[in-house]
DNA sequence: TTGCCAATTGAAGCCAGCTTGAGGTCAAGG
DNA sequence: CCTTGACCTCAAGCTGGCTTCAATTGGCAA
């Protein structure tokens, strides 16, 4: 059989053995079985888990992605949330391009305070967070 | 003058004024003296509190938005390093983006297990995130 | 059979980033 | 002058997502 022990599964999918077993215990994934006391994953986790990473690395806590599985690991997803989400993404993308766009401009603009070169106040509050300054 | 009480600045930036004690405390933002007990802050503060919640949307920790504007908005870092992290910025847009369009794609395939999906597998693969499945 | 070493458990600890609470201060308005 | 309420400090608490620890079990190679 080509069950995986919990270190095996840690190798190869980057993530801790203690992050898996609290996966487990929060129902995230789930072991095949036990082999005496140990735990033994079927290779689909090895997705499941990419798929766990994906979600965390978009911005979704581990209940949310907890919801969007199916108790057999089939993933079961609120078209809603994603689009959300996207949008969400969306947003942070945008942030992270004005910052981009702050530090180049920093790291090249002469100007002594940057605070108040009017081109870099520009880029600060074209960021929807920004307060109204 | 033109001081704001700690009220103020929490009312006019979004910044709760617990968040804004602790930010002083950390050193991200510099009252510009008292008034009896009480705070007195600068209306540059305004500015620098969009940079920081600009940084903070963008996925950076305090420490880290410390240290790419230093108080005044002035950079703590040389040219070439500031050119670095706009450099990691610009990765770290491709992969949010690449995790979008995962998003979309999941939200909209119509196929019955994404996991089996060749179109969302290459999207996975193409995340440095993905493990080696 | 023995011994090693990976895995097990439950509880506790840790970090960031605040928030909350208790108890105290003080500037301004009536 | 007195009250009010916004502010102060310091300490403790909270959430999420793990990690670490101590004590124990048991699979597998020799």
């Amino acid at each position: 059989m080509n069950l995986l022990d919990i270190g095996e599964v840690a190798d190869r999918s980057g993530v801790a053995a203690s992050a898996l077993r609290y996966y487990e215990e929060l129902g995230l994934i789930t072991s095949a079985g036990r082999k005496g006391l140990r735990r033994q994953f079927g290779p689909e986790v090895l997705l499941q888990l990419s798929l766990i990473t994906m979600g965390k690395a978009a911005g979704f806590s581990l209940q949310e992605v907890a919801g969007m599985f199916g108790k057999d690991g089939q993933p079961d997803l609120p078209r809603e949330q994603l689009h959300a989400r996207a949008d969400a993404l969306e947003a942070q993308i945008r942030e992270l391009t004005l910052l981009k766009e702050a530090l180049r401009h920093v790291a090249d603009c002469p100007a002594p305070s940057h605070l108040e070169c009017p081109k870099f106040q520009k880029l600060l509050r074209a960021g929807s967070i920004t307060a109204e300054v």
